[in-house]
DNA sequence: GGCAAATATTATTGATATATAACAGTAGTT
DNA sequence: AACTACTGTTATATATCAATAATATTTGCC
């Protein structure tokens, strides 16, 4: 699940993350309309938020343009103060929704929601493996009944290990699930972070619960 | 990695094969459904992509028995343009993806990648012969239960033998799938890895499991 | 049986993937 | 501003693997 915001203005890039970033979602982040309409034409996104004025390309035409090489992402496009509604709805550029600015966050949630809501997200809410239980509701993990503090990268990173349970999940499906981006080059952040989070749900004990799969990526497994 | 194109126009067709001559996928055409239909049980293809609207047996017919037939090879449905999408969606006859015509190859590559990376999760789940086994999800091999831990080479070569079980496979196969060049020959490489291979899932039994075809390559086989 | 080609075997070396540690930047909080 | 927590960066270490080369063995063939 992941989402792009294409938004140049890096302030309010953060806003959304900030206001997303308690939900389950990765993001990607393009900065212009040129970038933004080739990551949305090679990756699947959940849904795209979508500046109205942007450089190189503005959000009409990306949204035109997406539409017409059929890909239909859901996405809800931002629209500059100023700029009467009826302007914005008459073009019919085939986003979902459109939000004025300044938008409040409750309203915004309310328009991804209802975006998302087809798409049944069946996210159990307790993933185990073991004596490590992750709970969705209370985003929080323990080990052997004892809380384990997690940041959120580790979190995301245990989730889909989680999620995957009883497989070998690559390096570039973690990486595209805990960053949201397509994998970029070689990435050693991973290797740290797998070392965080490795150190945190197994302090103390020999051996990991999360073993390495070379070549592959990882694996949650039991010590023989 | 074959891929089968069931589609009745000529010219799509030709853009297809155009398009996947670079990549490094083979492929095989069939113009009707039938055809197709009796294509897609006898190979094993890496991805079909299906015409919705063939002669003789439609694209939906021919997925939907494919699937009722347990055949999981993924499936990008290319779709007229015209209908809409839900009405595609919601047949939900198995197909992993869909593309509404006329589709960009940008996207259809996006698509093709897509699939055959989710494939390669789910695939091959379970690969055996004898008392060896080869769990596709775990990538975990092992031999009358004990683990056999193997290189990312010598997992490759196993797999690649184990995938034509029954048949010999030729060295130039082996290399092709275990390293992907294009076999310059005389690969001494290729003796030095069967030779890990066989010591580490034969190991302590006085025959191989697997034999040498002389002249040819090798095959999994039962010793007399 | 002897020869040439094909394949097996082993040891060695260079390459690559991953692990670890230490540090720097950033943002958030008080 | 000082402090904290988190993320990303870089450097270095370590473990594992792949390629090479050198030598041995088997096989088919004359």
């Amino acid at each position: 699940m992941t989402i792009l915001i294409i938004e140049d203005e890096k302030k309010i890039v953060e806003i959304l993350k900030k206001a997303l970033r308690g939900e389950r979602y990765a993001f990607d982040v393009a900065y212009d309309g040129e970038e933004g309409l080739e990551k949305a034409l090679q990756n699947n996104y959940a849904l795209i938020i979508l500046d109205l004025s942007l450089p190189k390309k503005d959000g009409l035409d990306v949204c035109k343009e997406l539409r017409a090489k059929f890909v239909h992402t859901p996405i809800i496009m931002l629209t500059a103060r100023g700029i009467p509604e009826d302007r914005v709805k008459g073009l019919d550029v085939g986003a979902d929704d459109y939000l004025l600015k300044p938008f409040s966050l409750d309203e915004l949630f309310a328009r991804i929601r209802a975006v998302l809501r087809r798409r049944k997200v069946t996210e159990s809410t307790l993933l185990a493996f073991q004596d490590l239980v992750l709970d969705g509701k209370k985003h929080q993990v323990t080990r052997a009944g004892k809380v384990v503090p997690l940041t959120p990268k580790e979190y995301r990173l245990l989730e889909t290990l989680l999620r995957n349970n009883g497989q070998a999940i690559t390096r570039i499906q973690l990486i595209e699930e805990a960053w949201g981006k397509n994998f970029k080059e070689i990435n050693h952040e991973l290797n740290v972070h797998m070392r965080y989070l490795r150190r945190k749900i197994d302090l103390g004990r020999k051996e990991s619960l999360i073993k390495t799969v070379r070549g592959v990526g990882y694996i949650l497994t039991s010590h023989h």
